[in-house]
Formats: structure tokens, C-alpha cells, sequence
DNA sequence: AGCACGCCGACT
DNA sequence: GTCGGCGTGCTC
């Protein structure tokens, strides 16, 4: 009869994939419960690391020798039953470890940091070692440092007992510590201390009056202060005279910036209505059904969302409400916040790891019962969901792509079958495999096909660019496009341009040799950038200066090829000298709080044109925009993928619709250089349903997604023939054992063929029905452990997002 | 991951 | 002989 605890350890390998059996001591007995992070020994010395607690068993047995956890990080369980249940089913279905996955489900401050020391026990002759410790006894040990010569030295002496190495598991996870007052003094103190006081010690007096008003009140020394308008230093008086005990107590950092208007629900119509109470009906009844809520931009889908969310609120449940990337729209989060107020918490990229931190112990501790939030949102630790809203669904940034390769959509689907609730997927173009479900009735499909207040869509008009470079010799700027920017101008209405960059670079090439400068670790060409003035690699990071002349020939005709955001507002600046423009790409928002200064400028006119990347195709609503022109259509056409026509047709879909969305009505110019292309054509009419229909037909003859399912098998090395030894190894195993109605394609390089200085081999797997699959490819990891030792690693992705 | 153990060739 | 390289296996 033990006190034993089941521990998932933070090792992530296949070989500890599972839990591991503790003693709990006595000292923690009866602290300790499941999902709470603890510290335990591992392996040989003095090693330690974090785990979670998966399961508590108070009379277990344990053949085998055990050893106790050290020590507990938390105080309470930072995993409910819930999320450590889907940890398990999470790495299975993912192909990862479940640590990998318990820790992208918390916030990253509760990712333990690893840290060794040397601490000198004796006294050594060595020279070199002995200088390491010539400041302190114990100093941090970095083994990436020191060369090899020293290393070896530091070993040896550790087995002499001369150097012990610690091992140090620190909690990062730090709540903010602000200054408390408590009230020290009462009733008839009160009345002595202010009799005694002088006649002109206001501030004194006013201190002793709040006192009395508020004996037992705990209070910040800030609050108090401005509140009161009372100088830090007569709080210190005051502390002094014993009056108030000051302490420390812990404070939520403050997300918000600006404060948030309050809004009220809206009268929905006709088709608004049947959405809410279709998904009303579902939350009453416990049916964790999942609607597919397909609404043309401008159709009111954010208000069916706020509307559905205030009915499971009323039934004193919660809701779960993700958008594509939160920063991206500034305005949809402060609509929800401005409907909710504080029941409502943010989790998104732009705030800092602390203050993700206090919004998720908000909602643990059931503070906020609303969560908004970008793709690891969906792992918010709400209780008792009665809703989970997908904006967007389409979006790729809902697919992680480094491991754990979870999606959204499959995290909140099972959510919301735990919790017996339903799931809105929203979009005005859907991804085609959830239009698809919806035709087959696994998903209820509700359409808005109307604008609210029966707005018309914009007035979209194709501009053949072939045709416009003959004429005008412009391949940015049509004249037709320019003209009517410079008549919004004089009527004081605002232009938004898209210059698609999806699949486009600006890179270096020489005009007479036709050398293009690659990055020297990945291959893959360097991307210009003015404001540094250097070449960068956008998988790695490396960065040299723009040459002047031709690494290869000498020649100086070497420039600049592809449009940049950069170069095409110099440009039009030029073609229209009174133009204020914003331009808005990754350059101008990479600071915290950019983009949402840039929209707001915008937003109160302060410009007549925002240029920018994809990045603005979503979710702005600015009344005074009338004009939308996109430079570059099909850029996106071109690239190898099976998507990008789904891609292209989503993208001028949803920009389209930032046009007219107020009573004036929008024109929307479209350049490119494919003006029959049906996903460029179908746009125009905002006609999802012919575009599904039409893509599906490709897609069912192509063999592609949603008729096929599909699973990237990856193997990287620096030595590029072990990746490709190790893929024609794996696909052996796979033909032997995959049905004949499965198709194989490679193995092959993969199309970027080395990414910091790996070589990467792939083969992909469409298949409809293959039962067995699953097993074969656990059974691939399983033996693949002696190669990850050696730097040859294998990954396996489910449904990727492009086979490249 | 991080460490020890054990087998092998190269060397004072 | 033995030092240091590297492949292999184990961690409750």
C-alpha cells in the first residue's frame, strides 16, 4: 500500500511516451492531485524534470524500484479531466508525444526552463576549469560554450567528485506583484489618531475617513492613490503610523488598452433568426451537432455568433469563440468585448507571455466565462461550454504546422462532444472538405445569402492585364484602376489595395546572366528588404547586403524582380502626388500595437488609400471605403498546390467584401493576368456554391481532398542521401501493407529541397479508406527512435495544409 | 533529451 | 595497455 502517482514526464521521446510510476512523500500527500505540474527525478545523477500528474492512486503497488517527486509547481491543477483526456487522444491522432501536446494546451510561461550549474565540491589543478569558478562557487553551465578539450576535463573531474552538476526545473510562470493595503486601525483608534492629527494634514485625514468607510477592505496602494488623490509618500505615513499592513498581492496585467465601447444586440433578419434559434435549439438540447453557418460578407454572421453566445451564457454555461488570428481583426474582438465586458478574455499573439498568462488563469479560476481567442485559444480552460464558434474555418492559421500538427476545427469538435455542445464553423467560403460534410449531412448547413438591410454586393469589374501592359506598358496600375482611386479622392472616399504576396518574392536577379541570389543554408531565393537595406531568407533568418553587381558575372544590370509593397507605393506616390497611403505588411506591423494604430488612422480618415498584403483581406469594416482594388490576382494561381484555386477565390471573395459596406455602394477592380480562370470569374458574383461545385468536380478527377484523405510522411537529415535512404525504406513498408486502391506519390524531395541545412524527402498518401493505416504509421515512429538520435528525423502529418 | 555502458581502432 | 570515438539502450 503505496501513495503513488502516475507521472507524464517531460522527455519527449517515444520511448517515455507514457506515464511513469512516483512515490508521493508524505509532505505532499495531501497537496498533490491530478493535472497539477510537479518536479521528479530522472535518470542516472541528479537529473530533474517537470511532469504532470495523470492519475493519483492511493493503495497501488509498483514492482520495481521508485523514487518520490521532489516537489509540486502549483497549486492547483492547471489540467482539468478534461484537457489531460485530450492530451492522449491529441498525440494519438497527431502522431506527437502527449507532453508535446499537454504543453502547447498551457500558456508558455508554464513551460518549465531547464537549467544546469557547476558547483565546485574540491579543489582542482587544472588552470583552464578552475577559471570558470573564479567569480563564485556555483556558476550557470551552458555546455554549448566550451570546447570540447574543456568539456571532456569538467566530466572527468564530475566523476572524481571534485565538480557536481545541478539541476535546476524553473517555474517561468510569474504572477504580477503590485503593493496591497489592509486596514490596521478601527473604531475608536480612528477618532484618537485624527484628533491628534494637525488641522492642515488633509491628506492624513482623508486616509483615516477612508478607513472608517471601509474597515476590512483590501485595496492596491495605487488604487488608493489615485482614487483618493493621495501622494505615495503619505501612504508611507500612513503605513508607518501603523495604520494600514502593507503586503504583496498578486494583480491581472492589464491587456486592454483603450477602453471598449459598450454595444447592444441588433435586430436580425429573417435568416439571421432561423441561424440563432437552429444553434439555440441545440445548445437547450445538449446535442453537440456541428453547423456549417455559410453567409456572404456583409450577411451579419458576427451578430448570430454574439446572439448564440448570449444564449448559452443565459443557461449559465460558457462560450468559446476563435477567430483566424486575433491581431488581424481588432474589430471583431472589441465588438464581442464591447457586448460581454469583463466576463470576456483575449488570448491572441499580441499580448505578452504574461498577460496570456492572467488571461488564462482568469479563465481557470472562472472569472471569464467568454473566450476569444486565435488557434491555441481552443484549449482555453473553460468549463461547462455551451458553444464553440469558428470564424473563418477556412483559414489555414487554424492548421499548427510544426508538431503538434493539430487543427482547430478537430479540437473543438471533440470539445464540444465532451461538453454535449454545439459548433458554429462560420465562413463566406468554407473549406471544401466541410462543405462537403455538410452535403453529406455529418455538418447542418445554414446559409445567409443576403446582405443585412439588402445591400447589393460590389460592383466587381476584371481588368486583363496583358492587355493593360501592351497599352500602357504598366503592370501594376491600369489606368481604369488609377482613374477611379484619383474620383474617390476628390470625393473624399477611401481606397483599400491588395498586393497579393502569397507565392510572390521580391528576389535578386541578374538581367544578363539570370543569376538569383539563394540563401547559402536553404535553398530558397533571398528577399529584398529596404527598410534594412540586406537580403533575408524567410525560412532561416540568414541576412547579407543587397549586391551591386553580380556575384556570378560581374554584371552590374542586376535588380530587383517582383513588386514588394515597398516599391509599389513609391510608385503610386508618383502616379498620384496628393495620395496619403498607409502601407500595411509584416515591415510596418511587426510592433506590438502597429496594426491596430495603422487601421485606426485609417479609420479616421486620416489616409485615402491602405495598401497592403493579404493581411488586410480580413474582417475590416471602415463605412467610408468604396473602392477596393486587388494589383495582382493570380500570383496565387500559380503556385504548385492543389488549393490555390480555393485560395484565390477566398482571397478576392473576402476582400471584395470590404467594399460598400455602409449605403454607398463599393466597386471592386480586379487585375490579372488570367481573366477567364474560373476561381478569378466566380468571385465576381460572390458565388460560393458554383465555385464548390465546379472545384469539386477538379477535385474528384485530380483525386485530391475532400474525395481523398491525405498524410505527409516527411524524413529530414543534413546528409541528403540518409533522408532519401530512409523514405524509400519507409514507403517499402507502406506498399506492402497499403490496399491497391491507395495511391503513393514519391518518394521525393520535398519542393524547398533544404531548409537550414536540411535535406528534406517526403511521400504523400491519398487514400479513402484504409483502416489499417493508422497502426503502420505508429508503427514507422516506433522504429525510427535510433534515427532521431542521429539527426534523421520522420514526420508525419495528417491532412497537411500544401504538399510542398 | 541526457547519460552510461560497451565495443572498437589509434596512440603515448 | 588505455584514451576517446561512436553505437545502443534506459530512464518510474
Amino acid at each position: 500500500m503505496l501513495n503513488l502517482a502516475k507521472i507524464i514526464v517531460d522527455v519527449p521521446t517515444m520511448q517515455t511516451n507514457e506515464p511513469y510510476t512516483y512515490q508521493i512523500p508524505d509532505f505532499l500527500n495531501e497537496q498533490l492531485e491530478k493535472g497539477m505540474r510537479v518536479i521528479v527525478p530522472f535518470g542516472n545523477g541528479s537529473r530533474k524534470v517537470q511532469g504532470i500528474i495523470w492519475e493519483i492512486n492511493h493503495d497501488g503497488k509498483f514492482d520495481g524500484k521508485l523514487k518520490a517527486i521532489e516537489s509540486v509547481m502549483d497549486l492547483e491543477p492547471v489540467l482539468n479531466d478534461e484537457l489531460l483526456l485530450m492530451s492522449k487522444w491529441m498525440a494519438n491522432k497527431t502522431f506527437s508525444f502527449q507532453i508535446s501536446c499537454i504543453l502547447t494546451m498551457l500558456p508558455s510561461v508554464m513551460r518549465a526552463k531547464y537549467q544546469k550549474q557547476l558547483k565546485l565540491v574540491d579543489d582542482i589543478d587544472d588552470e583552464n576549469v578552475a577559471k570558470i569558478f573564479s567569480k563564485s562557487k556555483i556558476v550557470d553551465f551552458n555546455p554549448e560554450e566550451f570546447n570540447k578539450d574543456i568539456l571532456r576535463k569538467i566530466l572527468s573531474l564530475k566523476k572524481k567528485n571534485k565538480i557536481e552538476i545541478k539541476y535546476n526545473v524553473k517555474n517561468k510562470a510569474q504572477s504580477k506583484k503590485i503593493l496591497g493595503l489592509k486596514p490596521n486601525i478601527f473604531d475608536n483608534d480612528i477618532d484618537k489618531e485624527l484628533s491628534s492629527l494637525r488641522s492642515n494634514a488633509i491628506k492624513q485625514k482623508n486616509i483615516l475617513y477612508y478607513i472608517r468607510d471601509y474597515p476590512n477592505k483590501i485595496i492596491s496602494q495605487r488604487k488608493l492613490c489615485k482614487k483618493y488623490d493621495i501622494s505615495e509618500s503619505a501612504v508611507k505615513t500612513a503605513v508607518n503610523k501603523g495604520w494600514f499592513k502593507q503586503f504583496q498581492m498578486e494583480a491581472y496585467r492589464n491587456p486592454y488598452k483603450q477602453p471598449v465601447k459598450r454595444n447592444y444586440p441588433l435586430k436580425l433578419n429573417a435568416d439571421q433568426s432561423n441561424a440563432v434559434i437552429q444553434v439555440g435549439n441545440s445548445i437547450d438540447n445538449n446535442n453537440s451537432k456541428v453547423f456549417l453557418l455559410e453567409g456572404v460578407t456583409g450577411s451579419g454572421k458576427t451578430e448570430v455568433y454574439l446572439q448564440a453566445m448570449q444564449k448559452a451564457l443565459a443557461m449559465g454555461k460558457t462560450a468559446l469563440m476563435l477567430v483566424p488570428e486575433i491581431a488581424l481583426t481588432p474589430q471583431m474582438a472589441n465588438r464581442v468585448k464591447g457586448r460581454f465586458g469583463d466576463r470576456v478574455a483575449m488570448l491572441h499573439s499580441g499580448l505578452s507571455n504574461g498577460e496570456k498568462y492572467d488571461e488564462w488563469r482568469r479563465i481557470n479560476n472562472g472569472e471569464a466565462d467568454v473566450v476569444v481567442g486565435a488557434r491555441s485559444a481552443v484549449f482555453a480552460p473553460l468549463k461547462n461550454i455551451g458553444l464553440i464558434i469558428m470564424d473563418e474555418e477556412h483559414d489555414t492559421s487554424y492548421k499548427q504546422d510544426d508538431t503538434p500538427r493539430y487543427h482547430t476545427r478537430d479540437v473543438a469538435k471533440w470539445r464540444a462532444k465532451y461538453y454535449k455542445c454545439p459548433v458554429i464553423l462560420g465562413s463566406a467560403t468554407p473549406s471544401l472538405e466541410s462543405r462537403a460534410r455538410a452535403t453529406k449531412g455529418v455538418y447542418s448547413l445554414i446559409r445567409l445569402p443576403h446582405r443585412i438591410n439588402n445591400q447589393s454586393l460590389p460592383d466587381v469589374k476584371i481588368i486583363d492585364m496583358k492587355n493593360e501592359l501592351i497599352n500602357s506598358g504598366d503592370e501594376d496600375f491600369s489606368s481604369e484602376l488609377l482613374s477611379a482611386i484619383r474620383n474617390r479622392i476628390s470625393k473624399g472616399e477611401q481606397t483599400v489595395l491588395m498586393l497579393n504576396r502569397r507565392g510572390y518574392s521580391s528576389f535578386i536577379m541578374c538581367r544578363t546572366c539570370g543569376f538569383v541570389l539563394k540563401c547559402p543554408n536553404c535553398d530558397i531565393s533571398l528577399t529584398l528588404h529596404m527598410d534594412t537595406k540586406t537580403m533575408k531568407c524567410h525560412y532561416c533568418g540568414h541576412e547579407e547586403p543587397i549586391p551591386y553587381k553580380c556575384p556570378n558575372c560581374h554584371d552590374k544590370k542586376i535588380r530587383y524582380y517582383g513588386t514588394g509593397t515597398q516599391k509599389v507605393q513609391k510608385k503610386l506616390q508618383k502616379l498620384i502626388p496628393n495620395a496619403q497611403i498607409i502601407r500595411m505588411d509584416v515591415d510596418t506591423t511587426r510592433r506590438k500595437g502597429s496594426h491596430e494604430r495603422l487601421l485606426q488612422e485609417f479609420g479616421q480618415g486620416n489616409a485615402d488609400i491602405l495598401l497592403g498584403t493579404q493581411m488586410i483581406a480580413k474582417g475590416l469594416d471602415f463605412p467610408n471605403v468604396t473602392l477596393v482594388g486587388v494589383l495582382n490576382a493570380d500570383t496565387s494561381l500559380d503556385l504548385p498546390d492543389f488549393r490555390s484555386s480555393e485560395k484565390t477565390f477566398e482571397l478576392l471573395t473576402q476582400v471584395s467584401g470590404r467594399a460598400g459596406r455602409a449605403e454607398k455602394e463599393g466597386l471592386v477592380y480586379i487585375q490579372t493576368f488570367n481573366p477567364d480562370n474560373y476561381a478569378i470569374q466566380l468571385s465576381r458574383q460572390q458565388d460560393y456554391e458554383k465555385f464548390y461545385r465546379t472545384e469539386m468536380n477538379i477535385r474528384h478527377i485530380t483525386n485530391y481532398p475532400p474525395y481523398y484523405f491525405t498524410v505527409k510522411i516527411t524524413a529530414s537529415d543534413i546528409n541528403e542521401s540518409k533522408a532519401a535512404a530512409k523514405m524509400f525504406e519507409i514507403s517499402k513498408i507502406l506498399k506492402a501493407k497499403l490496399s491497391d486502391q491507395t495511391i503513393m506519390l514519391g518518394p521525393s524531395p520535398s519542393s524547398i529541397l533544404r531548409i537550414k541545412n536540411k535535406y528534406y524527402y517526403q511521400i504523400i498518401i491519398k487514400y479513402k479508406n484504409e483502416p489499417s493505416l493508422h497502426a503502420c504509421l505508429e508503427y514507422i515512429l516506433q522504429h525510427y527512435q535510433k534515427d532521431a538520435q542521429k539527426g534523421l528525423y520522420v514526420n508525419i502529418d495528417p491532412n497537411p495544409l500544401n504538399f510542398m
